[in-house]
RNA sequence: CGCGGGGUGGAGCAGCCCGGUAGCUCGUCAGGCUCAUAACCUGAAGGUCGUUGGUUCAAAUCCAACCCCCGCAACCA
């Protein structure tokens, strides 16, 4: 049976549209998804929606609506984006679902039996905007002397009833997790975290809130909800059929990654695996928070205007090109910059006119003059060393740098590789062939039609649509785009036999135009 | 002394952990080719790797100090 592979993006608060973060995420695990598929393993990719809080009542209350019906609104945006950039989850995880508040319960009660949450009283000052308190020592004095919070929110004394957990508790066996290999990527996020939990006592964590009603209400105490971060995060469990912990559960956790962004890596790498040890469950195997995408090299923000939307990008430039670009350009787990101009040449450079021209070119000639049949040939060295440059990228390279979360490096191979054909097809001139040695000619086109066959394959977890148009145009069978197909020799004399025969190619990564307005 | 990220040819980056001829893409210039998406291939120019000092036979790479840029308020990955 082949091997589970369980990978989550951030369960994303729905307060406003989606943006080019959500999206960047969501590619991002789509690819490592859609690359552990092509690898055999049996793999699931869970996102959703977190839907409870207080700005979530707030805002729908502000639009005046219901809060519910408000939620599934915003909530269905995310998933209009999952669509339109082609992620193909598995389970998409709303945290207002009934089954959600079952496993939200289930690992309450079993925190609650491991003698872990206690009720107190919490006095100090609280912001209800940031959902926190804050220590006197934090906050500041405002215009006409109001308290502010470090985030400029008012904070008013407030005292109330709360279960708390003990997270002071775990701090020893979460620094043993957070300093084992691999737990948590990239290493900068992993020594802000180790520096974290080094550098002080652990305070427990204040786990209910009784000034509002929006949330997962708390087993057996009225007026009590939980704190959104314990249900947001319960959803990982919730979408694999938790709190049953036998079937889908038994098989997939603890997830292999949650993929998050680098501003919430503390409710991953700490309280997360403290909840989860605490209900005698084992935690997540790898935890990666990566950067942020600015435009232009600019933070964006609402009030600077400058917020991209990701499906007009996705539409202006195509999907797979977006896909592509983000992976490509922004070294994984720094923060990336991206522009129109960026995009374009981008794509431009490496899909049109790299990649897509040289399949573009070398069907377009099978089809010419080979009448786009195929037939068995012997390459001689030369040949045979273009498909060991090729093989090495699409068998070795691109998958071990993708396996390593090193998307930019793994690409980059991948392009090597594809350098290597372009060169080779200068160097053989096919052309030229045609008319002094047609034997050479027919051999160096199939030659080139092999190694393409490869790169489309090692390239579709990036750029699923497009490898796909090219692959049935080449007669690649569906069954065979994975890395084993890669590796199965035998798959060109099956190609051969099967008589499939080649029409007239049409290009599938197109050359991308910048808009006018966006060229300055 | 708040925390973190970064400063490498015109632009964007890799290399730094595990010191040993400074690499890639874009751009520029020259040449080639004409199969192909005005695409492709070859070659060239262009860098004292932020500064200063140290360790070393040898430093972009290790150590120290300093300078500069960007995040760390909200929406929010």
């Amino acid at each position: 049976m082949a091997e589970p592979y369980y990978i989550t993006t951030a369960i994303s608060y729905p307060n406003g549209k989606p943006h080019i973060g959500h999206a960047y995420e969501a590619i991002a695990a789509d690819v490592i998804a859609r690359f552990h598929k092509a690898q055999g393993r049996d793999v699931r990719l869970v996102t959703g929606t977190d839907e409870h809080g207080l700005k979530m009542a707030q805002t729908a209350r502000a639009e005046g609506r219901d809060t519910l019906e408000f939620a599934s609104e915003m909530s269905n945006y995310f998933r209009e984006m999952c669509a339109a950039l082609n992620i193909e989850y598995d389970a998409f995880c709303r945290t207002t679902e009934a089954r959600h508040h079952e496993a939200s319960i289930a690992i309450w009660q079993a925190m609650a039996s491991s003698g872990d949450l206690y009720l107190d009283r919490y006095e100090g000052w609280y912001s209800v905007r940031d959902e926190a308190y804050y220590a006197e020592s934090e906050l500041r004095d405002g215009e006409g002397g109001e308290r502010l919070s470090p985030q400029g929110t008012p904070v008013e004394w407030t005292a109330e009833e709360t279960w708390f957990f003990r997270l002071s508790k775990y701090r020893d066996s979460l620094i043993e997790l957070n300093e084992s290999p691999g737990f948590l990527e990239p290493e900068s996020r992993r020594n802000e975290v180790l520096s974290f939990l080094k550098g002080q006592e652990l305070r427990d964590l204040s786990v209910s809130r009784t000034s509002f009603d929006w949330g997962v209400p708390v087993p057996g105490s009225r007026g009590h909800v939980m704190y959104v971060w314990v249900d947001a995060l319960t959803a990982y469990l919730t979408a694999i059929g938790f709190p049953d912990r036998k079937g889908e559960f038994a098989r997939f956790w603890p997830a292999n990654l949650h993929l998050i962004g680098k501003d919430i890596v503390r409710f991953h790498a700490v309280y997360w695996p403290a909840f989860l040890k605490s209900a005698g469950l084992p935690p997540p195997r790898a935890v990666f928070g990566h950067g942020f995408l600015l435009h232009r090299g600019e933070k964006m923000s609402k009030s600077l205007g400058n917020v991209v939307d990701p499906l007009e990008l996705a539409e202006r430039y195509g999907v797979d090109q977006l896909r592509y670009f983000l992976m490509r350009e922004v070294g994984f787990g720094q923060d990336g910059s991206f522009s129109a101009a960026a995009i374009v040449a981008r794509c431009n450079a490496e899909l049109a006119n790299s990649f897509g021209n040289l399949a573009q070119r070398v069907l377009s000639m099978i089809f010419k003059n080979l009448d786009g049949e195929f037939s068995l040939f012997e390459t001689d060295e030369a040949d045979t060393q273009l498909h060991v440059a090729t093989a090495q990228a699409a068998r070795y390279e691109l998958p071990r740098d993708f396996e390593a979360l090193n998307f930019s490096a793994g690409i980059e191979a991948w392009m090597r590789a594809v350098f290597a054909c372009n060169q080779y097809v200068d160097e053989r001139a096919p052309w030229s062939l045609r008319k002094t040695d047609f034997e050479r000619m027919r051999v160096v086109l199939l030659t080139l039609f092999v190694a393409i066959r490869d790169l489309a394959i090692a390239i579709r977890p990036v750029v699923p649509g497009s490898a796909d148009q090219l692959l049935d145009q080449m007669g690649v069978p569906v069954a065979e785009r994975d890395f084993a197909a890669i590796e199965d020799t035998g798959w060109y004399a099956r190609h051969v036999k099967s008589g499939f025969r080649l029409q007239q190619p049409t290009g599938v990564f197109p050359r991308l135009e910048l808009p006018a307005e966006e060229s300055e």
